[in-house]
DNA sequence: CTGTTAGCGCGTTCAC
DNA sequence: GTGAACGCGCTAACAG
């Protein structure tokens, strides 16, 4: 069996107590004591048994990340950035992939984070239930999607304001007949759909421009999705000339869809994404960046910061900034051939 | 505070031990009592701590997972299908994500894993005493990535007879200067760029075509790294036709550096990857495609098998299954022009 | 079928 | 500065 602390205080010739101190970095033990132990301890391989101080303190130092998919690049990289953050600073975490409904249901019936965590990640939007049982479990929580809500720290971007800018800039080039792919809303409290079209609704009006709803498509925010959305929009009696694809990998799909189509982009349609994916720039598609990375980092470090400073003010929301990144999916629509 | 055992007890007119059996469907519990149970527990939201049941019982029902980059489509695919199997087993999982040497070595040093897992699976090739750490923790091991080693289940491929193809694909066209791209092999015991690049070679000798140093590069396993790479091989006096990059993150910054170079694929240079992105339809890449999902499900499957029946036998290495998808990016060689 | 008795390995009072 | 005693919440072995 592994060491316990009693065989590194019978070994140091001191009481488990000491060792319990000396190793935590409490005052109260003696230098050379303290020596002592450490050296004892390393060579015995001792690690204190996460369990059993957990019981004993009531701490875990262990953080629950709730993922929707980690396959899926977007909360990868939000995952990835985070654990670094979290892990750094003597944090594990678990993780719980919540991808279909059942697993999702599961999770949230069971909480089996219940007791065994001091802090919540949620890279998913809990509905209204959802958000309950989390705050059940009366740790901080935190997230990176959605709006701001009760009891959570937010961190994320301004949906309304990235989105604008892109179909802006697709109204700025002169087109006027641009489609959409949205994200399905599905039965969530998903806010980012909802602000995105309401934004694409605002600009096309602003800009005196006729909402014509053969124009719009769900493409359930994957790569399969954005591909048929696209081929639904190419059905239209009066297809797009623009496309603003409200994710990078639908607005992949979409050019996938198009490529089949032997139309050429941006030539004969011009498409713009949002998110910034990684191969987004391979692509070269024009696409809203959003500090993805970031987004997880900057949760994380301010859940930790809860955790050290409970009665602090802590901000609810924060936002990151986003800007719109011009590669060679758009242009000005073809001059008109005959009609 | 929530509701410990002795509350359910007390509020069930039992005694504690009853509530644990009841709760984990143990026999020797009727059924009356087993329901009255039960409905209290829901009632109150009891859950057992993790903590002191693993305390006691020795098994923490959790397995650590241990990757190199949760951001990187290979891991985060993998460990998105090993985590399905897991919590659909009632096993929790947690992440280590060692992107860094500083993070794996500090991994490494405290293991704090130690104490806390009843299995450990690992999506990095660990060195020598990186492994023996590993086995010192005495419990089940696996692995999706590398060769077989001592105390670990390996699942993987064969990467050797998967670059073979790719390769003699680019032959088979009539391809006489390939080139490759290949992962830095690092300080690490990571033999699939070993493998890759020795069937390469192995190639390239049995079509009786003379090996050329120039058209090796390293391309770092990334996307970054493989647009360098390639601009590298088009600066040989005489650079390749046909690009063999041995992942297809590298392949697509291959592709990247050849649109800036203004080149077309496959009319100018023919390129393969290796892995079967996600993206690699959409980009229309050749590659050889490997079932990742499926390595990580079944790594997950073969650690939960071992916990079931820790004395029966278990396989060392498991091969799944490759194949060859021809798509966009290969093509024969064009005909010479003047030299 | 059920209750009682002991720990599991540690952190945390208190004394000394 | 250090040690002894207790309890964290639960499971396991033993009675009955």
């Amino acid at each position: 069996m592994t060491a316990s602390i009693n065989d590194v205080a019978r070994a140091a010739g001191v009481s488990a107590s000491t060792v319990s101190r000396a190793l935590r970095g409490r005052a109260g033990v003696s230098d050379e004591v303290r020596d002592r132990i450490a050296s004892v301890a390393a060579q015995l391989g001792y690690t204190a048994s996460r369990s059993a101080s957990s019981l004993a303190s009531g701490r875990t130092f262990t953080i629950g990340v709730v993922v929707p998919y980690v396959g899926r690049w977007f909360f990868g990289t939000v995952l990835d950035a985070a654990e670094q953050v979290f892990s750094a600073a003597g944090y594990d975490v678990l993780l719980y992939n919540l991808g279909t409904p059942e697993t999702r249901k599961r999770f949230f019936a069971k909480l089996p984070v219940r007791k065994r965590v001091d802090a919540v990640l949620s890279l998913l939007i809990p509905d209204e239930g959802e958000s309950a049982a989390l705050r059940s479990l009366g740790v901080p929580l935190a997230s990176t999607v959605g709006g701001a809500r009760p009891g959570f720290t937010v961190v994320g971007i301004d949906d309304r304001a990235g989105a604008e800018s892109a179909v802006r800039h697709l109204v700025n080039l002169g087109h006027r007949r641009i489609g959409t792919i949205s994200g399905s809303s599905g039965p969530l409290h998903w806010t980012t759909p909802i602000e995105r079209r309401r934004a694409y609704l605002d600009v096309l009006a602003e800009a005196g421009i006729e909402h014509d709803p053969a124009l719009e498509a769900d493409g359930d925010y994957t790569l399969e999705g954005g591909e048929r959305a696209m081929t639904e929009l190419l059905a239209a009696s009066r297809p797009p000339t623009a496309v603003f694809a409200q994710s990078d990998e639908m607005a992949m799909g979409a050019l996938r869809a198009l490529r089949r189509h032997r139309l050429k982009v941006p030539d004969d349609v011009s498409v713009v994404g949002f998110d910034d994916h990684e191969l987004a720039d391979v692509i070269g598609l024009t696409t809203v960046a959003q500090p993805v990375a970031g987004q997880g980092a900057e949760a994380a470090r301010l859940l930790l910061r809860q955790l050290d400073e409970p009665d602090a003010e802590h901000p609810g929301h924060v936002q990151m900034p986003i800007h719109l990144v011009l590669r060679e999916t758009t242009a000005p629509p073809r001059p008109r051939g005959p009609q």
